[in-house]
DNA sequence: GCCGTTTTCGGCCCGACTGTTTTCAGTCG
């Protein structure tokens, strides 16, 4: 049993304790134990001492301990059995929470989505005690809200619609300041709601002004501090959460409001200690009931003795402890970077020319790109054969002859394919001529752990093999990565000098925010962020690796591409030294 | 069920909105 499937029986047994009416802190504390194992960086299965877990105390470590050898829990077994089986399902219904389910079940026998349906319609719901009409057509609307649309976005899509609304509601006279908050604040892969905070003297004007916006389709809440919409902006539709505070609240907000929950939990607890009471609106002194607001998030961290914590890093992993300690990393930043080294030309699969990527980079402040087309294999994305790719070099050098004293330097390379079996798919003679050789899968993501794990790791043992493209395959929202024994690629990685990239696709981000910050404290590797782009406009998707890798704690010293070109060759050419002897 | 530099009992982060009520419970973030 591993941790996620440990975790996973957790959260099952949670929900279902919770629709049967059980204690909500019994509830709340089975979920904390089953995040704390998602988190816990050891096999759960390992560990010596279970209650050594974060909220994990003797009765859930009999709960883990008994999951752990006979691969069940012989309680949610028969909760299982007493409860209908698509009962949790009915969790999934926006406004239908555990109370009235656990009520909707045993008054009127609801046992899964149909039965629900048909007694909403059949105006049965009304009669109970502590419901009305209104949830009745509530929980009709949920309903149909459950399918209607995706349950998360990408980041890029939430910021074409945020930057949409932020700058009308910027240009409402009575607003004075707006900002993003919440997850994308926190540049997350994924976006479930676009949170934004604003200040005004009129919050009932505002929010009739933005409830009127012509994005708005429909409108959940309407309130006088805050007002849900769902928005539609080029066929992309979210719904967003907008706060409306004081100017004087509005520190306060945005840092309660940009989450994560985990992060506040983590936050109002120290300030419990120190006397403190922190909501939306300010910080109470417990003892004199006096509430102190600031001007920044700044003034706000520093009231409780800690350092500025980016909104990157409040996911709760770690920035209270050493935030506290002064220890949190100088991360990232864009400036910092000096070439892309992953991109696709007219050559396979890409939309500009060599000449014309290279201006782009230029135009973007870049020392160094490389041109990574397709590899002979990979024919669906045009890849180039030998014949072809040497006629590349030639157009290549042109280029740079062309650019000269231009002060950007175009890079020989490729993207090759690592074949089902686990050859490469070109020969070393060829590889050799490259300045980078970037390896990657493609095709046959279904063998089994072990064969793609061997897939990889032969392409890493390759002397000239520089970098693996998005490493683990997936892609957001579409499709899990493709079974892949990580652990086993950062040793190799470390032993080899091969670098693993942080592709910054917003599709990909591939690795992860956590897998990067694995790599690097438990295996001491840098990465490569690159965007893949296929064309001039892919450059711009920087952002999201940037993002992404500050997520994972990352510093400029941590990234390949923060290198001038000069370190650059170095690097890259040491692996062949080494390997070669 | 978990947890403790006031604590081994009595809290558990905190508040808005809605729909149901006539003072509050449920849901959400």
């Amino acid at each position: 049993m591993n941790n996620k499937q440990v975790a996973g029986i957790l959260h099952t047994y949670g929900d279902y304790l919770e629709i049967s009416g059980e204690n909500a802190f019994r509830v709340g504390a089975y979920r904390k134990a089953a995040r704390a194992i998602e988190n816990s960086r050891q096999a759960v299965a390992d560990l010596e001492d279970l209650t050594s877990l974060p909220g994990v105390g003797k009765g859930t470590a009999t709960v883990i301990a008994e999951i752990l050898s006979t691969g069940k829990l012989l309680a949610l077994e028969e909760l299982k059995e007493a409860l209908p089986p698509e009962l949790p399902k009915l969790l999934n219904v926006p406004g239908l929470g555990p109370k009235s389910i656990y009520t909707l079940h045993k008054e009127l026998g609801v046992r899964n989505l149909q039965d629900l349906r048909d007694v909403a319609e059949g105006q049965k719901i009304r009669g109970l005690s502590g419901f009305g009409p209104k949830k009745e057509q509530k929980i009709l609307e949920g309903l149909e809200q459950l399918h209607a649309r995706p349950e998360r976005i990408l980041l890029h899509e939430a910021d074409l619609v945020a930057y949409r609304l932020l700058s009308q509601i910027q240009d409402m006279q009575e607003v004075k300041r707006v900002q993003l908050a919440g997850s994308i604040r926190r540049r997350k892969e994924t976006i479930k709601d676009i949170d934004f905070v604003l200040s005004t003297l009129d919050p009932i004007t505002v929010a009739k002004q933005i409830v009127s916006l012509p994005e708005v389709q429909e409108v959940v809440n309407h309130g006088d501090t805050k007002v849900s919409i769902i928005v539609k902006v080029e066929e992309i539709v979210v719904s967003c959460d907008v706060r409306l505070v004081t100017e004087e609240q509005f520190a306060s907000a945005l840092h309660h409001f940009t989450g994560s929950k985990d992060h506040n939990v983590r936050v109002r607890q120290r300030a419990k200690q120190m006397g403190l009471k922190v909501s939306e609106y300010g910080v109470e002194n417990t003892e004199s009931g006096e509430t102190i607001t600031f001007s920044s998030e700044q003034e706000f961290f520093d009231h409780l003795h800690l350092p500025y914590i980016i909104p990157e890093l409040r996911e709760d992993r770690g920035e209270m402890e050493q935030g506290d300690k002064a220890n949190l990393p100088d991360l990232i930043e864009q400036h910092d970077y000096c070439g892309d080294l992953h991109m696709h030309t007219l050559y396979s699969d890409g939309a500009n020319s060599i000449l014309e990527m290279a201006l782009a980079a230029k135009e973007r402040g870049y020392e160094y790109i490389a041109i990574t087309d397709h590899s002979r294999s990979l024919q669906v994305a045009s890849g180039l054969s030998i014949k072809e790719l040497e006629e590349q070099w030639k157009e290549i050098e042109d280029v740079n002859r062309q650019l000269k004293g231009e002060g950007i330097t175009v890079l020989k390379g490729t993207e090759m394919d690592i074949l089902p079996d686990g050859t490469l798919d070109f020969p070393d003679e060829v590889l050799r001529e490259l300045d980078i050789v970037i390896a990657a899968i493609h095709i046959n993501f279904r063998q089994s752990e072990e064969v793609m794990t061997r897939r990889i790791l032969n392409a890493m043992e390759n002397p000239y093999v520089n970098i693996i493209a998005h490493p683990t395959g997936r892609k957001l929202l579409q499709r899990d990565s493709y079974p892949v024994n990580l652990e086993k690629l950062f040793q190799t990685a470390k032993e080899t000098g091969t670098i693993l990239e942080l592709n910054a696709n917003p599709h990909r981000l591939d690795l992860n925010d956590e897998q990067l910050k694995r790599m690097k404290e438990e295996y001491g590797l840098m990465t490569a962020i690159n965007t893949d782009a296929h064309s001039i406009e892919g450059l711009g998707m920087l952002p999201y690796g940037i993002a992404t890798a500050r997520r994972g704690w990352l510093r400029k010293e941590d990234v390949l591409n923060t290198l001038t070109l000069t370190e650059l060759k170095k690097l890259l050419g040491s692996k062949r030294a080494k390997m070669n002897k």
